[in-house]
DNA sequence: AAAACTAACATTATCGTTAACGTATATATA
DNA sequence: TATATATACGTTAACGATAATGTTAGTTTT
């Protein structure tokens, strides 16, 4: 260390005989500054042990060259992986980010984005939820480019990726249907969540399809944290509701689930065969057959960031907004 | 919204009548203002939409509200659960985190430390990838406060929490003895980081007192990141290395093993028991028997964070070191 | 050789907030 | 009544970096 408690760019200006400003052009690669000048400014300044303030240059420059990323829950895999390609991608292009949790909060979600907003973050990747957040159409006005990820809002147009949830919910109900499933449960999020809402609608047309009705003791719609589904499932075998099929909102609820029932001595998928929705695999081994609704995650979070980049850099307020529903399928597990 | 493109304190200031350093009392519910003004002027403040600009607070205020957590990878749910504690805890306090990931790489750590330097934030809670990291020591100097969990340094005294991991290993190796298991493979961390050297030095003590040699063949040392253990054991199988025991560094490696060694037809645990650590079980559900070594792990992390704002608070920067080491203990899970 | 231009640097304003300091009024004490 | 003491505010100077604008010396143009 050298005698400066905390060298800013004075010091390294006063020891390289040049103008702050000099200083400033050298370290940020900016023009009107000789090779030369830069060189041993550079230099000075890695010897002197030099870390820009950040913080300063954030208020100056007006951006912050940081993302906030607003998810439910990153003990969620899903939320996890998505959170690691974001900060992987966006940090090749000098950003960072910062990871909110709203925990399936309405308020906190709000919260979340007015820390965003406080923080002045350059953009946000939101899955949001509810369907029709009021507070964050705010966003909308205060002009802070942002993207939804996973969830959509059915009340206003935004920017968004997210997967076909409809042929999603389909594809899951029809392979139930197929397998000979009479009593399938049906262990959706809540309804005011688009991808929730959405699942439901592909559900009830493969039913439709067939002339079944849809058994509402058999519809359940609880959030998507810690627990929630071994207690929702301890409850609904507790009326002495039956079943033999389960499709659930998430592969981590479908986890919890198949759990509880192997716990409780049901035979799996023999006597009930559950199906799952993201298709987590890659670290999370689960050696039960769980078969699961599969769309390509990271080219969902990847995509979320170009658009978001390019809302960032982009000058035109009013493009077009870029919607994505990534194709869906059903991947087969077979029990090991 | 009104009339304001963003409303400052200087707009609130000339709507309520009052200068600007009133305004930044009444909002920071500072001292020396009256009951009746500082109604006002919040009153006046929410009506305009006003979202405090934390970046200049910060600039100004010489501290961002911000912590630092450097971890080596957010989808090891050990991390996820430790960075959402920490999260919960510290935004009680007011503040929030910066997640970073190192990917168990010393390079990219000490990019993470730079950029919390560079970022302004008021203190930096990390697990180390490494036992001697000396660009970490450099926080020392920089007297930014920092607390070490999960791993510590060997060669340098700081703030630390972590688990008794010599205990720990030798725990583990003793329970895989006492089920009369003889060739043990020990799919370690490696080395050069605290916890698994630590690890290593117990399990070697459970075998000295039985008057057991340790196998080098069945001892490895690897990434404790995605896919790795799968890799490593395909190779020792490959290499024709036969075991009827694993003590792997954590639960997402055992796991991981565990999937592996079921898919090519071995009986989990009858002829091959797995003990992991970390004991993970809050969400992600495992059928399989995982013996683990547990420990209170929010509990550390909670630790972790008190020692942190002790530091941050305190003016002595020469207080003792707090070290903690948490008793580690045996979670014992039969199939189910 | 005068005018025009350019490269390379310096000077200064600015970002929005907070804190140190100063001041005026109201209240309490002697 | 005179003086001390709070209370509640205003004024102004940072915080550190960057962008806009000036300035100077050297080069090119005609």
């Amino acid at each position: 260390m050298n005698k400066y408690g905390k060298v800013k760019l004075k010091h390294i200006a006063e020891k390289a005989g040049v103008s702050i400003n000099t200083v400033s052009r050298a370290l940020n690669d900016k023009k009107d500054i000789s090779e030369k000048t830069k060189g041993k400014i550079r230099s000075i300044a890695k010897d002197m042990g030099y870390i820009p303030d950040a913080v300063a240059g954030s208020l100056r420059r007006g951006s912050t060259k940081t993302i906030a990323v607003i998810i439910p829950d990153i003990l969620d895999p899903l939320m996890a992986i998505w959170v690691k390609d974001i900060a992987t991608r966006l940090g090749k292009e000098g950003y960072n980010i910062f990871v909110l949790n709203t925990d399936e909060d309405y308020k906190r979600e709000n919260e979340a984005v007015m820390l965003a907003l406080s923080k002045k973050v350059d953009g946000i990747i939101i899955c949001p939820c509810q369907k029709d957040n009021k507070d964050i159409i705010f966003l909308n006005k205060k002009k802070l480019p942002f993207v939804l990820l996973g969830r959509r809002f059915t009340n206003i147009s935004t920017d968004y990726v997210v997967s076909d949830d409809i042929r999603g919910g389909y594809i899951a109900a029809k392979y139930l249907l197929d397998q000979g499933r009479k009593k399938i449960l049906f262990l959706n999020g809540h309804r005011y969540i688009s991808s929730a809402d959405e699942r439901y609608q592909g559900y009830k047309k493969a039913f439709q399809e067939r002339g079944y009705r849809l058994e509402p003791s058999l519809i359940h719609e609880i959030d998507n944290t810690s627990g929630n589904s071994i207690k929702a499932i301890k409850k609904i075998i507790g009326k002495g509701i039956g079943f033999d099929g389960v499709f659930a909102f998430s592969d981590l609820m479908a986890w919890e689930v198949i759990y509880f029932l192997q716990k409780i001595g049901k035979d799996i998928p023999k006597e009930i065969e559950v199906v799952g929705y993201d298709n987590i695999q890659s670290r999370f081994y689960y050696p039960y057959s769980l078969t699961s609704i599969n769309y390509p995650k990271r080219k969902a979070a990847y995509l979320a960031v170009e658009i978001l980049l390019g809302r960032i850099s982009s000058l035109d307020e009013k493009a077009a907004y870029s919607q994505h529903v990534i194709e869906t399928g059903l991947f087969k597990r077979k029990k090991i």
